[in-house]
DNA sequence: AACTATATTATAATCATTACAAAAAAGGAA
DNA sequence: TTCCTTTTTTGTAATGATTATAATATAGTT
């Protein structure tokens, strides 16, 4: 339920929200856009520090944190240590298996939420589905 | 859509799934049952410790861990620092303020989810949802 | 080039949570 | 009860994610 159409490419995006498209930001940016694994600053961190060797981890997460308030990315909460982040580009829900522990994308048009609640405005809302994946499900059955 | 029937007595729900009546889990279990606040583990220890004066807060930990393992609670996902702890004896969605941060209870009757999930196995889900709730919203418009 | 504002980096600090070992309490058998 | 074993609780230390801070580097402007 985060709609939105936008640009793919980083440095448009950055611009976009008046962020100037440093070195640092567009990597990350690129690499939420490229991987949609929902990753944690670590994953993100260990993955850029790769290509830019003078990376700080302070870096990534300054850059999240700014992305986050111009709605450029998302956290998913799932309950762990952890942040997941996510970009906010293309509207849909997560589910996570509680057998693997990964977190897989639904579509929003699979789920349809209604809402009677009128005292309070509702902006938006985030839904996760727990369970067990196609593929530990199989696995039981072995 | 946690749905679950059971006593609303602290030591008998401890007996029930099997864990033994010890002061400290009944006073952590009653707190829970008696606030419906979606405490953080500090509001519970600073409350209870007004009347178990050597309560660690170690114990509280544990007793919540334990807790949830058997399904007696759940953490409400919310994207904070703390966790926030929730009993799941009744079935209830969130809603959260970004005005004032607090967390409203919103009943099951009033949300209705519809999924045509296939692939995965669907167990439960969580909602919540995101706005300005009446008080901030009368606030603003003074 | 010099100047100013903004970004990045490295380091230290904070804070929730967990690990661990010792002390305390509970339960059972004689 | 007393002894023994298991479970809980406690206090302290460790871990690990995130933030704060100050110094350095970069970008943008005149």
């Amino acid at each position: 339920m985060k709609e939105k159409t936008r640009s793919f490419d980083p440095v448009i995006l950055l611009k976009e929200v008046g962020l100037s498209p440093t070195m640092q930001r567009v990597a990350i940016l690129r690499y939420l856009l490229l991987n949609k694994n929902h990753p944690t600053v670590n994953m993100i961190y260990q993955d850029i520090k790769k290509e830019i060797h003078t990376l700080s981890k302070t870096s990534v997460y300054n850059s999240l944190n700014l992305f986050k308030k111009h709605n450029l990315v998302f956290t998913v909460a799932i309950d762990e240590d952890e942040k997941h982040y996510d970009l906010g580009l293309t509207s849909h829900s997560h589910f996570i298996c509680r057998d693997c522990n990964k977190i897989y994308d639904i579509e929003s048009s699979k789920i349809k939420v209604k809402n009677i609640i009128e005292d309070h405005k509702i902006e938006y809302y985030d839904i996760v589905f727990y369970g067990v994946c196609k593929k530990c499900k199989n696995k039981e059955t072995k």
